[in-house]
DNA sequence: CTGTTAGCGCTTTCAA
DNA sequence: TTGAAAGCGCTAACAG
């Protein structure tokens, strides 16, 4: 494959003049500079950027380390991100950690060997030899949606709010027994779906109940599972907040076994507002969270950084909503009543583990 | 940061040995072996892959191009390759060409200059300019889901039956009226939809029909207005076949906006097999693609080939499945009739731009 | 306005 | 068993 010095040959010119033609990096009369592209194009050269790298130390490349592609938050995120590097003239390298902080570790180092000029990190929760390996990183990262105290990475997340108002939004409706379909790995993303949970009960005025507060993985498994679980307890909730949207379908699916309906006997929010959430029966009431300007954003404050045009750490939180759809409404007139008159003497069946209280879950996506 | 020269001096060995003991590769004696490795470790040393890239000329890295990540069918595709370029020690740069045949093709070069070792491409059509591009292409590619005739590529693709299967499945039902929601693009992806439509009808001697075929876009919104036209037809179906699953689920909206019922009063099969498609009510009849393990396998064809495993051009096909769900069922037992009776002249309606019959209508994802 | 040249940090002969 | 040294292909002083 030809390389510069090919081109500098058939163009009769030194090599740094076809660099600085390729690169428009000083002047080059017209006429030199006509030489230098015709023969690149004869020749059909191609600008080796390993070499360049090498030379420049900038690889004009990012990496990004979610947890998993396959996850239906992430899609979103990775466009975004992807959107704006490309623009930019950078490449993306993605990489899946599988929520092992291990893996995550390791592909940290991976990716410094490979010199990516800065890195895009979703963590998977809050492990020490984590944020220590970020400590002694020269490489820049910015934070994706977590709550990781990295003082020299610069961060996006959303307001820990975005798990206060579904909530809220249950007791306006009317709503008095609210469960939460939480998580049980802690130190995960922000908004901390607990602690929203607690403080908009508190708000209400309702106690906190234990005995509604399960904790799920975050599969539509889990969510179903813990669904049933809820509607075993002795004096079970009219409403549940899942911790993300798959959990919240897999609670919409433990109520149609049950025997119920939602919203008229539970009502459901979600979280995330994945795809989907708008094709289930009845559409999920959820939150959106802001998915693609994540992505967009952890990119630009990242390649602001690497083009110098910042330097000092930032931090930006980005808006959620409550999309409300037709998975909540008003309690059932008699409370506790299966008012379907169905028999559900059969829930609590068909899952084998069974969901565990929690009274700290946090979540993960 | 450190380099190879500040290990070797810290360890009084040459550079070259120390290139030696960390590649592994000629004997060094256990004594200067364990002073490199623990200069390496106390300077933090961190082995430079861009300049091993130069020297070597292997970036061990692969470009992977695809339409869209943020298209439910495609991060399964991605999970496969990266799995199995990460276990073989490759890193994944991923690239959306928006089914732009022009971004595709700078896409390709850029990869190229950034002298990735292969690339996996899922073309997203027949483009004349893409396919001349490949041709003076030295970089080994595998092209994902794709009928393009690259003498010099590596393949993976799916039966062309699966367009066959799905609507023979409708025909045994007892169907014989069965809509096509095709796509305009030609030249895109095995199977050929329209192909296995038409080659199924006739094995089930129907008659094509051209009012009963129309045009998509392969979004959700176009699969709706799609339905919507069908059901204004003349003698409407009684049953469809949709190229992807956004259609399908689409056209299962649009049936009950039309104030019908599927699949009472409309069977609906879908293609892909996306999340999605299985929490829609009814769930979705559609067919299962190997996503995942046509991920896996082109990227397996392509380390093979990169890796001197293999040099001959290969040609896998992988097998797709069909899953019965609960969205095709027998035609009604008055074949055109609106059998909810309710009124459902308003059928239409909501669409602006009209969908197109098309007779030679080809998939695209 | 253009050319010469010294590296970027590594791998890999070739020699000892 | 180890070391010296020649590049890989490019950029960017520096010199003219």
């Amino acid at each position: 494959m030809a390389d510069m010095r090919d081109v500098a040959r058939a163009a009769r010119v030194s090599i740094s003049t076809v660099s600085h033609v390729l690169n428009s990096t000083r002047f080059v009369s017209p006429e030199l500079r006509q030489r230098v592209l015709d023969a690149a194009e004869s020749l059909q050269y191609s600008h080796n950027a390993v070499a360049r790298s090498l030379r420049t130390r900038r690889t004009q490349t990012i990496g990004l380390v979610i947890p998993d592609v396959t996850n239906p938050f992430y899609p979103e995120v990775a466009r975004g991100v992807l959107d704006v590097a490309d623009q930019a003239g950078y490449t993306a390298v993605l990489c899946n950690s599988d929520r092992d902080p291990a893996k995550e570790i390791r592909l940290l180092q991976a990716l410094a060997r490979r010199r990516v000029d800065g890195i895009i990190l979703s963590p998977s929760g809050a492990d020490p030899a984590l944020l220590a390996a970020l400590e002694r990183f020269s490489t820049p990262v910015v934070l994706l949606g977590s709550r990781l105290e990295c003082p020299e990475c610069d961060v996006v997340r959303t307001s820990p709010r975005g798990a206060f108002e579904p909530v809220r939004h249950l007791g306006a409706l009317g709503h008095r027994r609210i469960g939460l379909i939480g998580g049980a790995q802690p130190g995960h993303d922000h908004p901390d779906k607990f602690t929203g949970y607690a403080a908009a009960l508190d708000a209400l005025g309702i106690p906190l109940d234990p005995a509604l507060v399960v904790a799920g993985d975050f599969t539509q498994e889990s969510g179903r599972r813990c669904m049933l679980a809820l509607l075993a307890v002795a004096d079970p909730p009219t409403a549940v907040f899942a911790g993300n949207d798959l959990m919240a379908i897999g609670a919409l699916l433990g109520i149609r076994e049950a025997g119920l309906k939602a919203p008229d006997d539970v009502s459901v929010v979600g979280f995330d507002d994945i795809p989907q959430a708008s094709i289930t029966t009845p559409r999920l009431t959820t939150v959106a969270m802001p998915k693609y300007a994540m992505g967009r954003t952890a990119a630009e404050l990242l390649l602001d950084r690497l083009d110098g045009r910042r330097s000092e750490r930032a931090s930006v939180e980005l808006p959620h909503s409550l999309v409300i759809r037709e998975s909540t409404g008003p309690p059932p007139a008699r409370p506790r009543a299966v008012s379907t008159g169905q028999d559900n003497s059969d829930r609590g069946s068909g899952g084998d583990q069974a969901p565990v209280p929690t009274n700290g879950g946090e979540p993960a996506r």
